[in-house]
DNA sequence: CGTAAAATTGACGCTAATCAAGGTCCGTGG
DNA sequence: CCACGGACCTTGATTAGCGTCAATTTTACG
């Protein structure tokens, strides 16, 4: 238990920069969370009471919308925070959180954590540093749905995952989480057929293998080429690319 | 000028709470900044050294793609701030501001903040407010990019923007900013053409007025079932509204 | 009054959403 | 072990939506 917690003291963002002992502190104040893989740390529209710092498993963020649609909106893996951002605000969840497999987490409670970082202002600092990276992403993200089209959409998404998750297998790399057709279109603004052509154009090009909810990126420059919007023309030297 | 540092105390979330002294010893290590129309806070790219808050004026946020696309972000009036997200973080905007009129902020120096945010904690508590929802904000933007279609985002754009900057007038609800077809085109991922083709057809029913860089809603309420993809069908009773 | 920015409108074509049909994979229970 | 059902995936046909280009008009302002 004292292993997993130096863990989560070296890994997460909330507790860096924090000596050693206010990291024990704060950790003192959590309490430990178990899920099981398709439970659900909350659900869209519960008041916001708790905040969470994963350090195992994945977890699935979804939101729907007023008409029943789904959009996934993240995926997130150790060391990654659940409800911060709206925690601290008073309001309600703006989405759910679901494990995609058994997870484990610390959290505290809103009022809790309020009070820590009224004790210990750089755990507030971190927490404002956490939401800014995520604020900047979704940016990014934004701006990539209302400029791009979907075929790039689709590779960025891709290639995000592959940063996040990404794993080394025989023949390229792995995006190590259950990922379906229909979980790419609604992190995309698109829909499951257009997901699935795109893949298996990409397949027959060699670029990547996909099986049943899985995905490996073989030619992972090559989507890179598609995502930034490099036209061919512009890269000099790589006539082998259009055979 | 200390009429206008009250105003500002009042008005603007990160300061809320405090009390009065604490209020004006943050204020006093402000530093006043004005900006004439056309001007910029800052350009997108630049270190993000500074962080303001406007207490003057009409800011317009925009955020440039690799391939010199523009994205309109976000339009921001009195008591909203600048570059707060990214300043603390040591990052770059990731976008730019520039003032579509005279303004006026307050400003800080990013280390100038982090130090009063470590002796005055809620102050980094306020600034996770202001950031979490604008956090928010942006996630509602970017389900409805990629779950509406076109009509609908307009539609939406322009309540938001009517719950922003709206001013009762004569024949309905003006968008007291200067807003071009472009502007709109921008903030809702299409292009100009069909926001010309959808206003006018809006302008045709009666719902908006619309002239060069200006916006009236007139049947907001239409607008709104627009926007929530409400079909007449599904309300009852409300045969008023079709007249 | 002249110019440039802003807006309109029509025509065209492509992207991608939608619908339909069928195939494949996997766990479960007989 | 096999059969079945449900989840997942594929592919084709169709078409609405919307992006793009071109041409013209309107508006604001010096």
């Amino acid at each position: 238990m004292n292993n997993t917690h130096q863990d989560i003291v070296e890994r997460c963002f909330l507790l860096r920069g924090l000596d050693a002992d206010t990291g024990q502190a704060i950790l003192d104040e959590s309490h430990m969370r178990r899920i099981e893989a398709g439970g659900f740390f909350f659900h869209q529209g519960e008041p916001a009471e708790w905040l969470y710092i994963l350090y195992r498993g994945r977890v699935k963020l979804v939101q729907l919308t007023q008409e029943g649609e789904q959009v996934v909106v993240n995926y997130f893996g150790p060391g990654q925070g659940l409800g911060i951002i709206v925690a601290l605000n008073g309001a309600d969840y703006p989405l759910s959180a679901e494990a995609i497999e058994v997870c484990e987490a610390v959290s505290w409670h809103r009022d809790e954590m309020k009070q820590l970082m009224l004790r210990y202002p750089q755990l507030a600092l971190n927490g404002m540093n956490m939401m800014s990276s995520r604020f900047t992403r979704l940016q990014e993200r934004f701006r990539d749905i209302s400029t791009k089209r979907v075929e790039q959409r689709i590779a960025r998404a891709l290639l995000r995952l592959v940063r996040q998750f990404g794993k080394r297998v025989a023949d390229g790399v792995l995006i190590d989480i259950p990922l379906t057709r229909q979980d790419i279109a609604e992190m995309t603004g698109t829909n499951l057929y257009n997901v699935s052509r795109i893949l298996s154009k990409w397949e027959q090009e060699g670029w990547i293998v996909s099986h049943r909810k899985q995905v490996i990126l073989c030619k992972a420059h090559e989507l890179v080429v598609l995502a930034e919007d490099l036209t061919k023309d512009l890269i000099l030297g790589t006539d082998e690319v259009s055979e």
